[in-house]
DNA sequence: GTCTATAATGGGATAGAC
DNA sequence: GTCTATCCCATTATAGAC
């Protein structure tokens, strides 16, 4: 394959650091493996085959497995969470009936993560499946600590606004309802075919766009289950 | 526990086969450590150190990797599928309110898992975990096969159960308010201990008695929320 | 500063002792 | 039929070439 290498003239060092990029490449195929097989099923070896480079560059420019991990998590956290913060701020804007109101929390957390997922590029929706097997993991295993770290207290500000939407709420009750969220936000996100399989291809967990609008129906029907008031 | 077998007269092959329990060792320390750290996350040296055994006693048990996980699901999957199906068949019994008589669908479909992991016995409780770690696998891995063969089959006559209970509701959004019903399961069973941490320890995800009923109201709702028609 | 060659360990699986 | 000693390879990590 890499045949004819006979004359070479003098190339002095003519296009030295010719990895200017390689730590991303790195990076985007960690994303992509890590996201599908989580962090024990992917060797350093895979990643670095499917950037198409040497095993141990993946060492030298990150240090570690684990390293490389958290990584491929802060690379996008940042503008994940800033994203989310400013879509909370902008549904607490939102004038109109309690519970449009409070379709507008519910769907400023979703939204955001699906906008990236379907029209973000393949890097975001890879970040996103793998926030979400993060946020499976049973446990404080060590390498899900920077998502705790990235994400906990944003969903802090919105359980706060939920919150205040629902003075005649029991608290506990408001916990459970975000808490019900997150819980099938992440199990969606992990794209796992569930949907796929039982309903027998009719309706599909990757038609993201078609799902947002029944999770905030749902959602919010949930909360009226739990004792919200009328609008 | 078998202790006294001192005087035996004429024992011709009398404790032939000393391991009748060493295949029994390598499943529940495989149970345990599978459902904590999945698949990839546990070697064979790891089942083999906690069962106390010998590392090659898992393949001459069990064949391979892959098939002592397989194993360790085919243990419980009967019982497992069999006890979801009679409490379906009770809930059916119910007689009331459509809304009585959904909440007791809900309920049936989560309840047996609930009983078993908190008065199961270790064995369910990591059996559970298990389950709920291979409903969360993105896309069919190879070792998440046996899973869905076990279980898609019975969601389908819950599914059914909800359909026939609401004939006014488009049979789409019937599949969507049973999906993120699972979802919000399959997480909640893996244990991530999401909860916990954004209560700042006043709820409990391992609360399970006190979530359960939170849950079907909550589901409820969202079947309401969703278009199901007035009792 | 960037990359290649190589080490040291842990991985699943097997051939043969009892 | 049950278990032990061993194999070969994949894995992460490092030492040193450029």
């Amino acid at each position: 394959m890499t045949g004819a290498e006979a004359s070479l003239p003098a190339p002095p060092r003519i296009d030295r650091r010719r990895a200017p990029e390689t730590a991303a490449k790195i990076l985007d195929a960690a994303e992509s493996l890590f996201s599908l097989r989580g962090f024990y099923g992917v060797s350093l070896r895979d990643i670095a085959g499917a950037a198409k480079v040497q095993v141990a560059l993946t060492h030298y420019h990150f240090g570690s497995k684990e390293a490389l991990f958290r990584a491929v998590v802060d690379r996008r956290a940042d503008e994940h969470v800033r994203c989310l913060a400013e879509a909370l701020d902008q549904a607490l804007t939102v004038q109109g009936s309690r519970t449009e109101r409070r379709k507008a929390i519910i769907r400023a957390f979703i939204l955001p993560i699906v906008e990236r997922t379907m029209r973000g590029g393949p890097g975001w929706k890879h970040y996103i499946r793998l926030m979400a097997q993060i946020a499976n993991a049973p446990q404080q295993e060590d390498y899900t600590v920077p998502f705790g770290q990235h994400f906990d207290d944003l969903v802090q500000s919105y359980i706060a606004a939920l919150k205040d939407l629902h003075p005649d709420m029991e608290e506990g009750k408001v916990y459970w309802c975000f808490f019900f969220y997150q819980a099938m936000i992440t199990h969606i996100l992990a794209e796992s075919g569930m949907l796929d399989r039982q309903s027998g291809g009719r309706f599909h967990s990757s038609d993201l766009d078609a799902m947002v609008e029944q999770m905030v129906d749902f959602v919010s029907g949930g909360f009226l289950g739990l004792g919200a008031g009328p609008d």
